[in-house]
DNA sequence: AAGTAAACGAGACGGTACGTCCTGTCTTCTT
DNA sequence: AAGAAGACAGGACGTACCGTCTCGTTTACTT
């Protein structure tokens, strides 16, 4: 199942490290959790997946998570600056609607729950996650302080408990899957944030 | 390793299911999550644990993670009724607090850790961990709604939103581990949501 | 490649040990050894080939080479009488006849030497392979004994260095390849020895 | 463990095949047989033991037997003149203390097994081993000549049997290792061979 | 003196086999 | 019939080597 074809030969690097082997790899890391059955999200899949061996896996990355992490690292949308449509309300609801449309894809969405999981098990691969989740969060706490300059958000409150409510929302939402990820319900978090933030 | 001591026998039931045997299994299951160290959460690992055949785990559960998902829904804190304290705030500093520092334990955090690893790879654990979960929704929501009886609390609101915001917190930071879970958070906690209420 | 096919499905025999399967087992072994091409003797050719997994074989074998030999002391022609033709030439024609016949069959000379070269990196092997060797050198330790008591034999030899010779000679032939084990050979060695023990 | 002192370094060659590399690996090669645990006999670790990058290994020898075979070779004690004691039974006593007493080193031994061993399933170290014995059994084929020449061997017996005799026994010894190459059986052997070469 | 070319140390690479661990099923014997 | 026990087919693990491939360096031999 699912050997990459051979044709593809990808050129070797003598003894530096093969770039087009490492995309190679995450691309295959990702592909697996993209399809839709059943795959089973282990090593031997990835490498042959990536048409490539065990061991050149195990030579860059500790475990499938860290792999995980890195190609979800790498795929994330860009770390652009936050949106400044010129109030915070407006600002938590673009910021809102697309993380949850981005998280609400399927296949994102497996991702993000592989990775998760492979974290509770798996010190590296959990090291990486918090730094994946830390991007996020700046961009979160960029909009607020944002907010809080314009005088719209109280200077009184921890933005970290404002920000472990939205990113944990939608974490909840996504892991336990007892509601969806709706652009409405995007709103409705960025409304009651608002609130919550008023001076 | 560490099978329990063969002293322990317990007494055979015939041909009906043997309750013992049950709690047997849960604990086992419990007993290895609480265990510090890298004990592996397996199927033989929980046989051996509770001295019991794989078979008889096979016959009532159809997964490691559903063993795990009863002996967390067995051992959670009753779900006794849902503090009152008069105020709004006073329930909800009252109910974060108590649950805080229950998942805040190391062997309680590891074993909700790993039940929501469990229930991303299996459907039947993930069933369980929703009605879990369910049960712990249903007490917020109660005090949510007797603080709105009580005008403490906008009848425009959606109190899912609200009730995801406050577990999608705790999970959060249980599974990420970038904040604790302390008493200070908890009622910070209850002092946003208060906030976000007020009609 | 080669699975067995699955429909001989070998029935199953509980906690006690299948003999079925071992047989499966030690005739794979020999089946591989048996085919003309560089087919890899491995453990895991001797699992696929007797449709097994790896695991029940390492469960009662230390190593691929102690399957061999076993299978080796199994298949191995009886240790019937050794020949009784009235003399002592004839005897030890008759037993080097029928030895260097057997060894001379390709099938056959292939498992030798790869059970010889095993043993030389396995102790077990070594043990079984010294054990297998013993029961060929007791059949012709007969015949030297019935020889001297039948006064064709010098008592003051050391029948050991004779025994040592002729199937020295045998697996000499085997592992270097450098004269076939003709039937020729066969008398020719008989005669040496008559000759050499004369009283 | 045991990279060679990167003090000890080689001069290049330039485009020029680079002998005292020859050396190294040769060298190398019986180092490894000679430690007396488990050491693994690999292309790696012979590598590693000269201080030379595997391809060199493989831009000269087509496989560590031969590597091994023609270490073997160079370092055999030199095929010097077959002795000359005057007499059969002597030249013969010497020839096989000598030999005997060189393979009962536990260095030597090990070498010789694992080349045998080899031998066993690579062509090309096969060949070469047949050659190393080939010398070996020049040696004794003039001992017997001269014998022969001398009267007191028969002209009516096939030597190869004779020489096979000889070998057989030393290598059935070395290899299933139940009966040790002492002086005595050096000296044992000797006169059997004297007294089945009797005119 | 500059340019070419092969040997060499190094080590990444695709791949095979290793020996171990665990899964979920099956069967026997015990209670 | 439930349960303890454990053999079994199978699949993934992480490691060790295999033999091949480049890379950059070194030196002898051109031109």
């Amino acid at each position: 199942m699912g050997r990459a074809p051979a044709s593809k030969r990808r050129p070797h690097s003598g003894p530096n490290r093969n770039e087009s082997v490492r995309q190679a790899i995450l691309e295959a890391a990702l592909r697996l959790l993209s399809r839709p059955g059943g795959t089973p999200f282990t090593m031997e899949a990835i490498a042959a997946q990536a048409g490539v061996g065990k061991q050149t896996i195990y030579r860059w990355w500790p475990s499938k998570g860290a792999v995980l992490l890195e190609a979800l690292a790498e795929a994330a949308p860009g770390d652009g600056p936050a949106p400044d449509t010129g109030s915070l309300r407006g600002d938590l609801h673009a910021l809102f609607i697309e993380t949850f449309r981005y998280a609400r894809d399927p296949s994102v969405g497996r991702t993000l729950r592989v990775a998760m999981a492979e974290a509770q098990h798996d010190a590296r691969a959990a090291e990486l996650l918090r730094r994946f989740i830390e991007r996020r969060r700046s961009a979160l706490r960029a909009v607020l302080e944002r907010g809080r300059n314009r005088g719209e958000a109280s200077r009184a409150l921890d933005l970290d408990i404002v920000i472990d409510e939205a990113f944990g929302l939608l974490w909840y939402r996504l892991l336990v899957g007892h509601a969806p990820l709706t652009r409405i319900a995007a709103t409705a978090l960025g409304d009651a944030l608002v609130r919550q933030l008023e001076p």
